[in-house]
RNA sequence: GCCGGGUUGGCCGAGCGGUUCAGGCAGCGGGCUGCAGACCCGUAGACGGGGGUUCGAGUCCCCCACCCGGCUCCA
């Protein structure tokens, strides 16, 4: 799109609304939390990683050139436990879930990130930074481990606005060998029988927050645009990144924007694997299209909570279909040589409502209006169908146009994709069929080559000009 | 306790002081139809509670209520 566009961001870092201005130009460096592979993928972590595709599918479509770089979190307790109730390697428990992982991401269109990088490749440059660390003063070695002194880094809560001294609830019971509470762990030694590695200050596994501050300097350097992931992560996660990214590298910020995704809730209470309230992916998608899946997490606010319910999967469905049907309607229209009057009216609105479109987009990503941007088109569209039912060929290239760019931004595939002349071919014939039956009145037989149809996913609409039909998506 | 966030019609959700308060789903009336669906036209319906600021407030300020998240596992 254009220069002229000014997208605006809410910033955690601020708590506020930000003019988005790279730190270098076109090119723009993002950084997500990846997950911790122990386990299939919920539609939280759909909610987030939907949500950061979007965005990198809308700053690439704004001409900015991006490098969205993810974690894979391969190195935790959680995966050694499971691997070691199963008997299994850590890191290959790791790697079969991180291609589930993959998959479902495949599934739902998250197309978007250049690279993944396992915690677990990254060993040198975690060393590299505990050490220096400890050289700088602002972490000291114990017989448990290595430990980041908060009281070194006086901006820590900067983030989240906590204060670190009105963090009394733990729950998990500070190590007594830690000088502050609050003090997070870099190395955390662990008996020769656990997986891990040899370290200059013990054997032992990394800390959660230095597995992602190696990979994202390594390969952002000491400074970058966007830092993603969802709010559970702001404290202590995101803080402790800051913490040590700052304190090792001495530039500051670390990072430009810090964004922050809303969770996914069940019945008001977080979606997680430890409450067992969760929907995997996979499970979702049977029952429904990706495409209904990423209409349903992209109607609200990103920043907003989203509480799940099967019902609001058939929403989204229904207007999916709305989708399908105006897409369906301008493809149908007949080609004419002279454009109307009202062909032109109606392309003025639909570049209109393309405007408005990326407009919300640049309003700190505004889905839920894109999306009722999106009905809007579908609904020119449509009244422009029933009342004209043709347009010229330049025109119905605008329009689509209109369509592609906004299916691309919030990542729908529509259109396309497979192998469109045959099953237009066999669909005809059948169409020709009931065409024959329907005048004889064997309306019986009619029926059921209807019903047979809609059960794999075709619907056809007999109206006085014949018979038309949709892709209805999976039932 | 401290720090964040939320509360808009039957359901989901935009909205960031001012044309009739988006859009989707469901509903109602009509058109079209062998029937159904789809589509089109029309239609109804909401701002958690109480104060305040203002000519004017879901929209700003204060108080209250309820809900959620974080407080070193979590997207």
């Amino acid at each position: 799109m254009t220069a002229f566009a000014e997208i605006k961001v809410y910033n955690t870092l601020s708590k506020s609304l930000e003019k988005f201005i790279p730190l270098h130009g076109k090119r723009v460096f993002m950084f997500v939390c990846g997950p911790t592979v122990y386990d299939y993928s919920h539609l939280g972590h759909a909610r987030t990683y939907v949500f950061y595709d979007t965005l990198a599918r809308f700053l690439r479509k704004m001409d900015y050139s991006l490098f969205y770089l993810q974690n894979i979190t391969d190195v935790d307790d959680k995966i050694v436990n499971r691997a070691r109730d199963e008997g299994r390697h850590p890191l290959e428990l790791a790697r079969e879930f991180e291609n589930y992982y993959h998959d479902d991401m495949a599934a739902l269109n998250v197309t978007s990130v250049n690279l993944y990088a396992r915690a677990s490749d990254y060993l040198p440059e975690i060393f590299e930074q505990v050490r220096a660390l400890i050289e700088k003063g602002h972490a000291y070695v114990t017989e448990t481990g290595v430990y980041f002194d908060i009281t070194t880094f006086p901006d820590y809560g900067k983030l989240s606005g906590q204060k670190p001294e009105e963090l009394r609830v733990h729950r998990i019971e500070p190590d007594p060998t830690k000088r502050n509470p609050g003090d997070f762990a870099l190395w955390r030694n662990r008996p020769r029988e656990e997986f891990g590695w040899e370290s200059p200050w013990g054997y032992g596994r990394p800390g959660w927050h230095i597995e992602d501050t190696a990979i994202s300097i390594k390969h952002f350097g000491k400074q970058y645009d966007i830092h993603g992931g969802a709010i559970e992560l702001a404290f202590p996660h995101h803080e402790a990144e800051i913490a040590q990214a700052e304190s090792y590298t001495g530039v500051k910020p670390f990072v430009k924007y810090w964004i922050h995704t809303g969770l996914l809730t069940v019945e008001g209470e977080k979606m997680s694997k430890s409450l067992g309230n969760f929907v995997t992916i996979r499970e979702a998608l049977k029952e429904y299209d990706p495409n209904v899946l990423r209409i349903f997490l992209l109607s609200r606010h990103y920043r907003s909570p989203i509480d799940f319910r099967w019902e609001l999967l058939d929403q989204a469905k229904s207007s999916y279909e709305r989708i399908l049907n105006g897409y369906g309607n301008l493809m149908d229209m007949d080609i004419v040589e002279e454009a109307s009057e009202r062909e032109a009216i109606f392309l003025e609105e639909v570049s209109r409502i393309r405007r408005r479109f990326f407009e919300a987009m640049m309003d700190d990503l505004n889905t839920a209006e894109a999306l009722a941007q999106l009905f809007e088109l579908v609904r020119a569209v449509n009244s422009y169908y029933e009342e004209r039912g043709q347009i010229t060929a330049e025109s119905r290239v605008e329009v689509i146009a209109a369509f592609t760019d906004m299916f691309n931004v919030l990542g729908l595939r529509i259109g396309g994709g497979y192998d469109e002349s045959m099953l237009r071919n066999l669909v005809s014939i059948l169409i020709d069929v009931r065409a024959v039956l329907r005048k004889r009145k064997e309306y019986d037989l009619a029926d059921e080559i209807r019903a047979r149809l809609r059960e794999i996913g075709i619907e056809l609409q007999d109206i006085p000009e014949g018979t038309k039909w949709r892709l209805k998506g999976r039932t």
